[in-house]
DNA sequence: CTTATAATATACCGATTGGTATAATTTAAT
DNA sequence: ATTAAATTATACCAATCGGTATATTATAAG
């Protein structure tokens, strides 16, 4: 039916949501929206109901931004290891897609969010908590197939992984320095291999 | 000579400093903080320049404090190794801080300053920079006195320490579980026992 | 091509923003 | 106690905030 609302639609999300990603949402303001868009406050009020609807649209596209690439890289692999492994390859790439989109969504929004929105940081931690468990159902599939260690607890280790994970995109954000992320997944592909393999 | 003035300016900043520390800076208002004070805006801006002198007073407020429990904390031990340890313990009671003051502030400003706030940023990596060299001096302690392998590589284990306070102290204050910090203590204790000391 | 409708632009709203000039008050020295 | 100086409160400023009603334009159906 309606096909030209979708585009602009989908046109202000792809312009916008690297604006609040960058700033956040008290740092935003509608005068910056209208700028980065070329549109007035008329056709932004006229494809979302508000400002806060526009930042959770934004932060959605943000995140699935992430988690399909992630997806896309873990379905290089078929073997649970294997697939742990394309995922610190992931983050060992991870600084271009923060340098180009304002940093890393789930840390900005989880720190922006958290005292001020609890729309967004329930998102935040949803999210948080289905890449942790993504994490965690690898290697259970590697127990089962006989790659990891059955004694290996797989939340613990997951959620270690993930502390790793976060600690470096963090500090690598904001130190401008990659070696912070990249050593970490160095780290992780070492306890792979000592502690979870079998 | 003033000794009025100095009082007030200590006061508004004890008052303002969890204020900017939850809320970031553009989503802190003036009248935020003539709330909070019970002070006017006269009163504020006859003790600080502006907005941004208050924020960055706060910040160093706020970390120096930090700074200063971890000071104590490290002056209970002599030993290298014994050091590391209170750090670890710190940081298992760092929750109860967080909560007080609305979140780590470096973690807080790193985000909320990085696209936005030069000065403010260039003190977050200033801070980040001083503790991490602290963590390496400790170990290079270590060496020195003999608990620790002279094979270590004191930049890189001070890196991936700071790396797994700073992970698990976002998890920990995002998802509201002190589970992500303590583990990961308890994992770097694991390290200091088994790869660092002799 | 005309027309009804969907979508965007314009103009405006009250409220709030950070900041300041000045008035009122408090402080401290005499 | 008086007084000069330091400090705080009041009143106000232009600019911007998020949001909306309406006018204008673009779209798609007939």
């Amino acid at each position: 039916m309606a096909t030209k609302a979708d585009k602009t639609t989908e046109f202000i999300i792809r312009k916008v949501a690297p604006i609040f990603n960058k700033h956040g949402y008290s740092g935003t303001s509608l005068s910056d929206l209208t700028k980065a868009t070329g549109l007035t406050k008329g056709a932004i009020y006229g494809n979302f109901k508000n400002k806060e609807d526009l930042a959770i649209t934004a932060f959605q596209f943000n995140i699935q931004n992430v988690v399909d690439q992630i997806k896309v890289k873990l379905s290089e692999s078929q073997s649970p290891i294997g697939q742990l492994g394309k995922l610190t390859d992931f983050y060992r790439g991870y600084s271009s897609y923060t340098k180009a989109n304002g940093g890393c969504p789930l840390v900005n929004l989880g720190v922006d969010a958290n005292h001020d929105n609890m729309t967004l940081l329930a998102k935040v931690r949803q999210t948080i908590s289905r890449l942790q468990s993504g994490i965690k159902k690898m290697i259970v599939a590697g127990i089962e197939v006989g790659e990891i260690k059955p004694t290996v607890d797989a939340d613990k280790y997951s959620r270690y992984f993930f502390t790793m994970i976060e600690g470096g995109v963090f500090l690598m954000t904001t130190m401008d320095d990659d070696l912070f992320l990249i050593e970490s997944m160095d780290r992780i592909d070492e306890i792979i291999a000592k502690e979870l393999a079998v």
